[in-house]
Order: C-alpha cells, then structure tokens, then sequence
DNA sequence: CAAAACAGGATTAGATTAGTCCTAATTAGA
DNA sequence: TCTAATTAGGACTAATCTAATCCTGTTTTG
C-alpha cells in the first residue's frame, strides 16, 4: 500500500474541489467538511495547510473562511500533494543520499531519481482546469 | 513520505541485485544478508516472497539457498514491488472502487486512474538488464 | 462584548512497517 | 541413519506513521 496517496490528500483535493466549485465565495470548514464528507477538525488541519502553502487565502473572524487564492488552471495534483505531505520521491535516497551508505556504488539510485521526477512531472499536468473539463 | 516504496522492497531489489552478481549460484539468505547489509530474518521473509512470485527459486537442505529464476532482463523494478508490496496504485479507488461512495461522480478518480498506470508502465520499463548496464 | 470563525500545539487511536522468534520440514553428507 | 545446514511459515513485537481529536487562543463582525 506504500506507493499511494493518504486520504489526508485525497481530502485535500476534495477540498480544492469544493472552493473551485464556489467560484470566489468565501467558505467555511463547516461547510467544506459537510459537503465533501471530511471529519471537521481534520478538514481544519488541511485548510491550514493548503493556506500556508499558498493555495488558498483564509479570512479569519466572524464571516470568515477560506477562498481559492489561485485559478484552476494554476493548480495541479502535484501542488497539493506536495503541499500535505512535502516534497515527494519514489525512494528515501532521492531527496536524501545520505540515508543509505549504499548511494555511492548502488546501480538502482539514479533510475529512482528518474523515476521520480517523471512522477513529478506527470502530476504537475493535471492542472485543475484539465481535470474538470 | 506517503508516495515511496517501502524498506522491505528496498531490501528485495538488493537481493536481487545479489542474484544477478552470482550468475546462477546457490546463494544463502546468510550471504544475502551479510553482503547487502540486511537483517538476517528479514531477508529470509523477503526471499519467500520472492520466490512465490517466481523471481527466484528455492533449494532446501543443507547446500540449500536461493537461485534466479529468470533472466536479468525479464525482471524489472514492476516485477519485485508488486511481489512485495501487491499491485500498486497511486489512490485506493484505483484498485477498488467501491473503497470511495463518491467515485461514480468524482472528477478526480479517472486520472488516478491513468496516473497509476503510467506509474506501472515506466516501473515495467525499468528492468535489471538496463539497470545494470 | 458576544458569537462565529480560523490558528496552532498537544494528545490519542489505529494501521502499517520493520523486524524477531519459534517450531517445522527438507536434504547433503558423515 | 543421524546431524547440521538450510528453507517454510505462523505468531508475535516494537517503532513509526496516519488519521483524527481536543483544547486554548486570536481575530473580527454586528
Ligand atoms: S540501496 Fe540504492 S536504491 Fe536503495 S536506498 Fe540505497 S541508494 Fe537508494
Ligand atoms: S474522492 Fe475521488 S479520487 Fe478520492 S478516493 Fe473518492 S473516487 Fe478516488
């Protein structure tokens, strides 16, 4: 099960989803976690998240919320994916050489690094104007 | 670190390497272990699955080990993840459907679909042969 | 100033990963 | 035929990560 996404960004998108679809109004955790079926306090830490990774905007006190900060076609899966569970690679020695003393003469290391920046870039695609169309 | 082959896989693409280096001699899980920086216990569940996948082939008894059951470039990186790990996908409604009741109307389910396997392809693209080369 | 919101740290429950342990079953060779 | 070397496999454990909750504080409208 180790090569997937967690539900945490499954709910992420979900989230991105429900503002594209609110087109510029203002929304609440509430309504958010109503509508997309995301346990409230979870949906709160995501928010978060999402707004410090600068996706969207949050609008604090009474009438406050969230907004889309971006348009659809500025947002792909590899933003949010990347904004809930940080920079992603197929393997623990791609972002860090030094966790395997084996980095220097292993055959296998280059290839992750490949594979992992064609993951990248096939999730960086789908933008959110091509998923909804 | 969601999107990452496990430890475990890790180590089976080592024994394998392993393999490969011998050029069809018995090995030990003894061997493999101490050589490829393994925990001796480990290495011998690792090499179990292996071999009920039909990568490799087990000799029992005293003189016993493990030998490759095919050829460098009829194995690839595809091949030992899904012995280890399962088939993979890159969200849990890919493989199942029925684990996500917004699927039938989900915008975002059919390219996680294409996702996944265009992940499968490039894993199927990369076997020992040119890893190696 | 009260109520409706977000902010963020601390904590918890459950699942998965990583690894160990123990008891068989097999087999080459003394 | 017995013994030591070796794999087979189930049960167990420790550590880590995921998923979620809780609580206290801050901001802001009316
Ligand atoms: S053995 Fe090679 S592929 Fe595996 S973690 Fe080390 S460097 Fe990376
Ligand atoms: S919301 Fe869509 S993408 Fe997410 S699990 Fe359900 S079907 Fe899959």
């Amino acid at each position: 099960m180790a090569i997937q996404i967690t539900k945490e960004t499954d709910y992420a998108i979900r989230c991105i989803l429900y503002l594209i679809g609110m087109n510029g109004q203002v929304c609440t955790v509430g309504d958010i976690s109503r509508e997309q079926s995301i346990p409230y306090t979870f949906a709160a830490k995501i928010m978060q998240k999402l707004a410090r990774a600068g996706l969207i905007e949050s609008v604090r006190g009474v009438k406050g919320g969230f907004v889309l900060k971006r348009r659809p076609e500025e947002i792909s899966l590899l933003d949010i994916v990347e904004a809930i569970e940080g920079p992603i690679s197929m393997n623990i020695c791609v972002l860090d050489r030094k966790s395997c003393d084996r980095q220097p003469r292993c055959p296998v290391h280059p290839w992750w690094v490949e594979i992992s920046e064609v993951l990248r870039e096939r999730l960086g695609e789908f933008t959110f104007d091509r998923i909804l169309k």
